[in-house]
DNA sequence: CTGAAAGCGCTAACAA
DNA sequence: TTGTTAGCGCTTTCAG
């Protein structure tokens, strides 16, 4: 591989200027300039982006953590994030989390391969989180609440949307609401879950524990706790599931035991997936502001970076989304 | 931010001591060793990822390059990989080709900020590819079937699939079979469509120009193209759409307007996406077989890299998934 | 076993 | 405008 020093030997000039006539620098006459762009072309010469990040220690480049490179992806939220790390003119990667205290984002983090990272990744410890964090490595995390001099939050209020998506249920007359819950670790559910608990005292109806089932988030486990449920013999009026992709799973259980959405079971999920509408019957859900919420993270970071000061914490509200899955209770109350 | 040198200085040792130390060679004393780990725990030291990725020229990375970090994701791809890389030690970052010749992933090949890559990018150019590649700089490309040195192919057989679900919809006595199109300079795409004329031709079939449109792989594009077709007012009696998303897009189109799948009309996919079986009616459709492919590429990465040859290019065939959605047709032959 | 010293390829202050 | 030079932080010979 050619360096930097072959170029400026071929066109017969000093390192530093061929340095500065290949990153347009302004005070090379155009002639050398043409010189050494040609000895580079010549050579096939490509710089060395890590000597450069070494050099400047800094790497225009901001890391998106995720659980996970294999999705369920936000994809909104990254294609926002994307959006606008690419309109400030910084690269964008991505890394994993799997693989718990070596896993591919702990090292990125703690060797600072980037400038700034966004997180969504529960897994990744908290302490991780404020120790990389500094003023050269702003951090914006969006999975949890979590404080410090230089984290960021950036959130969707669960505990809000839970209590939206539980309320309309009890407007609509039903009094018997379960809840498919997803992992029993994360905060998501938690919030979403508290919400749920929030609606139901408020209308003076106790949570029952035989309708309060995991799903662990999959679709699977929506599946699996419907049928569970079903097999319980009596029904609830209607069933909230922590997200969308467990309500997915409980349509199809309960379409193969015959029983009818929305007309015996209303069912309401979370999250409105870009699948919500295509299935039948479209579903009723919480949609969060995950556009926005991917924007604000990226938004927030560049402003840290460029030495503006943020607030600490942010947080996004959600919105129902009224499609056909839930309708009025038919049981008298 | 202590560098090693503040560490060697505290722990009263050689800088090269302190390195040792730290990297776990065997020939520092266990004494000396916990007096170095000591003062880089107290000086809260993190080893500078740079100087050692420029010192040593290798990253322990590989890059899997996407075309939109946002997905549609192939994900069990993209996991087996990830399991792959994980197993041998190695990292993987995922980075977007969005953005053109100035796009992280350009950026990241011709800087040489991995050890290898995966490519499933179809927008980034065959030269880029086989300038970049190189004995220490192995590709493997699965988008499109490209030779090189230092290039390897993994491929799954789309005309083979393409032919296998037109030869299906034939077999079960449809005589005219629509083609819904992906992106019109999609490699994959192209493939597909010649395995649907090769088996319209076996049977003496001739294509129907009315009954090739465009839905360029979004669900959106489905959805329209099945519109126009039913506005035409003839339907076809089956359709292969180019890829599930447009399949399921064609289902909403169809159900909205009173269209009865398959009872009126057949419907095949191409790709087997998760959502497939959930959809109404469950889609058939062409399994590629994402898994193999993923952690096919990985370990030829890996090997590869640890110097072993390889053949040049490897193909993977498909399978049918025989569901609901595509059934005997009812009109007379 | 330890320490001094030579770079990896590049940038940027400083000097000419 | 161009050239000289001093590192960025680390690994790794090579002598002690």
């Amino acid at each position: 591989m050619a360096t930097i020093k072959d170029v400026a030997k071929l066109a017969g000039v000093a390192l530093s200027t061929a340095s500065y006539a290949l990153s347009g620098d302004s005070r090379v006459s155009s002639k050398t300039r043409s010189k050494v762009l040609e000895a580079a072309r010549q050579l096939n010469y490509r710089k060395n982006g890590f000597a450069m990040d070494l050099k400047r220690s800094r790497t225009n480049t901001i890391a998106l953590i995720l659980t996970d490179l294999s999705g369920p992806y936000y994809s909104e939220l990254i294609r926002s994030v994307q959006e606008v790390a690419l309109t400030n003119g910084y690269d964008l990667i991505a890394c994993s989390s799997m693989g718990g205290r070596d896993s591919t984002a702990v090292k990125f983090l703690r060797e600072k391969r980037a400038d700034g990272a966004i997180i969504l990744a529960p897994n990744i410890r908290d302490e991780v989180l404020i120790e990389t964090s500094g003023p050269q490595f702003p951090i914006v995390i969006m999975d949890r609440p979590l404080c410090s001099e230089y984290l960021v939050n950036v959130l969707v209020d669960g505990e809000q949307g839970g209590y939206t998506a539980t309320r309309y249920l009890i407007e609509n007359g039903h009094r018997q609401v379960a809840y498919i819950s997803g992992s029993a670790d994360s905060y998501d559910n938690h919030l979403r879950y508290q919400g749920y608990l929030r609606a139901l005292a408020e209308a003076g109806l106790e949570e029952q524990s035989k309708w309060r089932l995991s799903g662990n988030f999959v679709r699977e486990g929506g599946y699996n706790a419907t049928k569970m449920m079903i097999m319980q013999g009596t029904l609830p009026s209607a069933v909230f599931y922590g997200n969308d992709e467990m309500a997915i799973g409980g349509l199809k259980a309960f379409e193969e035991s015959g029983i009818s959405v929305p007309n015996d079971v209303s069912v309401i999920g979370y999250d409105d997936i870009q699948l919500a509408e295509y299935v039948n019957p479209p579903l009723t859900t919480i949609r969060q502001p995950k556009s926005e919420a991917g924007s604000l993270a990226a938004h927030l970071l560049f402003q840290i970076l460029s030495g503006e000061s943020v607030k600490q914490s942010y947080m996004l509200t959600t919105e129902m989304m009224e499609r056909a899955s839930a309708g009025k209770s038919k049981v008298e109350n």
